[in-house]
DNA sequence: CGTAAAGTTGAATTCTTTCAAACACGGTGG
DNA sequence: CCACCGTGTTTGAAAGAATTCAACTTTACG
């Protein structure tokens, strides 16, 4: 952990906002929580599903290891990718919490999962717990609009410097870095449907980033070449802001 | 409370699935709560501002009656306009509560504003209390995903359509609306910030639509002149989704 | 009534998509 | 070992969508 804490006071000193001066790589409030009480892991190989948007969602997870993606497919056929889940994180949670799933979940990556049969009930008898799920839904808000105004303001280059930076900043948090190089299993359909683009745009837009030295996706791996640059394009409004990421005293 | 409950059953049936069928108005759990133990109600002109992004934040609020914006302004001047807070709903949770604010909120509409001092205190005690307010965030996070896809798949006049019968739909939900007609405070710069597009871009495309006899915007009022194609147009993909739209057993 | 703010219009430019075709790579079966 | 196939990536050219800039009109408000 101690390495992880240095990573993430690097990582933290770069922040805009003084509050994250003092960001701690936190303890998984909940992750701990259901090992204590429901410790019931299980592995889930790369491109299957978790659970499939529509069907009964059963049980809220958290993920320990891997990499899940949050896709909905609309009427229409267009495909919206949402933000990467990533290790620590929970998902399964909506409102309608026993209802059909509003989205799918896939893995990326091979991954190691935990179920959380009733984190309903446990809430109401512990609202430690409760009130830490409104601050994961929180946070989650704040990556999402992150995506959002992203999406909304920025060219496609810009869209995916963004992307690899967020991704990168909040694999980095967990030590999931090999120095400016991380593990990338999307696809440049992914990234397309995650940005609003056509995955042909996203490739001539990658093209550009490689040439201009910014950064480079290679074999299910992105390198950051020029992490000050990429702050750059980005605009540094990007804070590290998941679910896993700040230590709050609760 | 009979004509809304008339009403969104009306509009309910329109949801694409079955679930909605059996969706009620609901009785704000938390606006109740808030009236037994915090009746600090007040009221805050148009254009005023309940806070400011940065400013550190207090309280949570409800909103009773009005249309408060939640806006944020990034580094480098570009303006993103979240959803639209309607009456009923919460705001002012955020992962850092008692921290600086991540937007600013601003009355629309002259509003009537429930001030709430301890949520977190009072979460605390309140389990139920606590689980409502994740479940609003859950609900709060499908409404911004929803606009994410919008903006990341349509084009112009498909984004202004949505925005149009969305918020439309949760309006009517509430009776607020006069047949097919609501109250709209917003300016073009004000759509162009919640979609992505350019105040003139707005113009042009809302002129498209009111030569297509789809809607028209007005002295302050939106009319639906076509429900049927409006509905077309965005795909029906829309669900009556907010913190106060769904009735669920908790 | 006058000024500022908001809305409207046109033309040129930039960004993104579309469609079509070619290329690279990994795995399979002969 | 190689030919074959499918998936994913790359490239080009043309069409379409959105932005920019500039000017003008209308509306709101003191």
């Amino acid at each position: 952990m101690d390495h992880n804490n240095t990573l993430s006071a690097i990582i933290c000193s770069n922040c805009p906002r003084r509050r994250f001066g003092v960001c701690k790589v936190m303890v998984n409030f909940i992750s701990q929580y259901c090992d204590s009480h429901s410790p019931r892991q299980f592995s889930l190989l790369a491109k299957k599903f978790l659970f499939r948007q529509g069907e009964e969602l059963q049980d809220a997870y958290v993920l320990r290891e891997g990499w899940i993606q949050l896709t909905r497919v609309s009427e229409n056929g267009e495909r919206q990718v949402f933000r990467p889940v990533l290790p620590g994180e929970l998902l399964g949670v909506q409102p309608d919490s026993k209802g059909p799933a509003i989205y799918s979940a896939v893995a990326a990556l091979d991954s190691v999962i935990c179920d959380i049969p009733n984190l309903d009930t446990m809430c109401l008898s512990e609202p430690k717990l409760a009130m830490r799920v409104a601050w994961v839904a929180a946070c989650d808000m704040v990556l999402t609009e992150m995506y959002l105004t992203n999406i909304a303001h920025r060219n496609a280059r810009e869209r995916i410097a963004f992307m690899a930076l967020e991704l990168y900043r909040r694999l980095a948090m967990r030590g999931l870095n090999e120095g400016y190089m991380i593990q990338f299993p999307l696809k440049q359909q992914d990234i397309a449907d995650t940005l609003g683009l056509t995955a042909i745009h996203v490739n001539r837009a990658l093209h550009v980033l490689r040439e201009e030295n910014v950064l480079t996706i290679h074999k299910h791996q992105l390198t950051i070449l020029n992490y000050n640059k990429l702050c750059t394009i980005v605009g540094s409004d990007l804070e590290p802001m998941s679910s896993c990421d700040i230590m709050v005293d609760v």
